[in-house]
DNA sequence: TCACGCATGTGCAATAATGCATGGTATGGA
DNA sequence: TCCATACCATGCATTATTGCACATGCGTGA
């Protein structure tokens, strides 16, 4: 019984085995050859006596007992998880990697002087700089430190607003033109992902409009925008900052998410985090007005 | 920060010497030479960039940084043993080894007969008995199963009561004849542990009492009787089948802590534990009358 | 039907981890 | 004061682990 002592990377071996389902996927996740993920099975499976996955053609299919002790080992990770990020937050230095994470399109015209600004600053810290659409998970540390555009941090998360956000209507500058002197002529309309319908609240005195694409990414939009396909909503920032597009007047400022700097609770206090934090609010809340009407 | 993987090993290496203060204590706990808990150490703290332990002349202090892994590698822990215990739980074979634990003076007289007819009837099965003073920690997997006497089982353990119990008075035959011949002998008590007094409920006909000697171990107070150094109150099972002890009426029988059999719930259902159970149950009941009047 | 992609298993050489032996240092008792 | 003890550090031979190259099996689509 007390000879029944199995490595705890083992056990993390499993887990990504369940996880992955073939050897490959759990190698990679590991960073090893998969060899080695099939040969710490054997050990396992040797080590308890039970056979935990069944080798079948298109991969390693778990047992219920590999689900029971991958079920165990994720909470293990869960307590790992926990560990880095204390230690993260009690670490004092300025010193080491920063990893930050933010929407793709915040990161030039919004971060860009603020990032600079911090390098510069604190030159022995290597930044990294996660650009992303779908959000990481900053529980289990894909990321120190993220910019968001929501309208509030998530569970266990601390935040601090940066600035409020609005949007507007933007266009190449022929079309905007030929709206502005065309009250009648129709607007064509960009549309962002799930939004269905034309945007409320738009001017009464330009009657014609209608949906004429939908995207599912931000950067295509203004990419369509530019080459005068349309008019689309976006963020102030993104329109003044956009080479090629000018503000049309046929919708007024809309309140819109503000920008978000959040980290995890733990990682919070942490000196690095803490920096930049203090270079970011800084700098955001000097240019404020790039950011509204 | 990705690259900040730590081995789950070297974690718990981390906790061991944070436990054991030294490193030959934590190389001892983990059955490793301490150079190599040296050298994990190391690379953890290569690997985190913080220094955890303070190398002393007496041992390695840990930092507040060191306690901190040290909280969390210990969480794992818990969740390593329940996954233990769940895997040891849904096991259905009566092969491999089971661990079972009571008290010492148990071990003979009343659980050998069920023993033995354990290892006759599954020979498969590879039985380690650990006879200890103090309960071992099932949580803990320290055994997978104990028979304890004691009111309940505790938190999270299943239990069942297989015997009630009684206690009396036990001595050797001169001793016992002299107290019997003459009502006004004194009884010299010999006591067990915290017991600062002689025994309540003493025969009110046998007036002189007084505790002569204070044990710490029941082994002792047997002999001790056997030598007939005085009375001893133990219960019947070990009154009876001492050799050289007969009962002596100054005490009429006593209730006691009766005997249990308990487990982790998580360790209950296994097909060893319930086998055992089984017939220790039936043993013990079939002998019912060596624990009462 | 055959080729291809994706999966696992095995043998061997390189690499990393480990245990052992030795040396050094502080502490406490004869 | 000297010795015994218990601790840590380092160098080296041994052992275990790992990665790579190659072989194999199975399902899918041209």
């Amino acid at each position: 019984m007390h000879g029944m002592d199995i490595s705890w990377d083992d056990l993390r071996t499993v887990l990504a085995l369940v996880r992955g389902g073939t050897l490959a996927a759990a190698a990679q996740d590991l960073g090893v050859a998969y060899t080695t993920v099939a040969r710490r099975i054997a050990r396992v499976e040797a080590a308890m006596g039970v056979t935990l996955f069944e080798r079948l053609a298109d991969g390693y299919k778990p047992t219920e007992t590999a689900k029971l002790v991958a079920e165990h080992a994720a909470q293990m990770e869960q307590s790992q998880d926990a560990l880095l990020r204390g230690v993260s937050g009690r670490d004092k230095r300025l010193t080491g990697t920063l990893t930050i994470t933010a929407p793709q399109l915040l990161i030039g015209p919004a971060l860009g002087p603020a990032i600079d600004a911090f390098c510069k600053t604190y030159p022995e810290v290597r930044l990294d700089v996660r650009a992303t659409n779908t959000p990481l998970d900053l529980t289990r540390r894909e990321a120190d430190l993220a910019i968001r555009i929501s309208r509030e941090p998530g569970d266990s998360l601390m935040g601090l607003r940066l600035v409020e956000q609005q949007t507007a209507a933007f266009a190449a500058p022929d079309v905007a033109d030929r709206i502005a002197q065309d009250h009648q002529s129709p607007v064509d309309w960009l549309n962002y992902a799930a939004f269905e319908d034309v945007p409320k609240g738009i001017d009464s005195s330009w009657p014609n409009h209608r949906v004429r694409i939908r995207f599912d990414d931000m950067v295509a939009i203004l990419g369509a925008a530019q080459a005068g396909l349309g008019v689309a909503r976006v963020p102030f920032f993104l329109g003044r900052t956009t080479a090629g597009l000018v503000q049309v007047p046929v919708l007024p400022p809309q309140p819109y998410m503000d920008i978000w700097i959040v980290a995890h609770r733990d990682v919070w206090p942490s000196a690095k985090v803490t920096a930049f934090r203090e270079i970011l609010t800084t700098h955001m809340r000097a240019n404020r007005g790039l950011y509204v009407a």
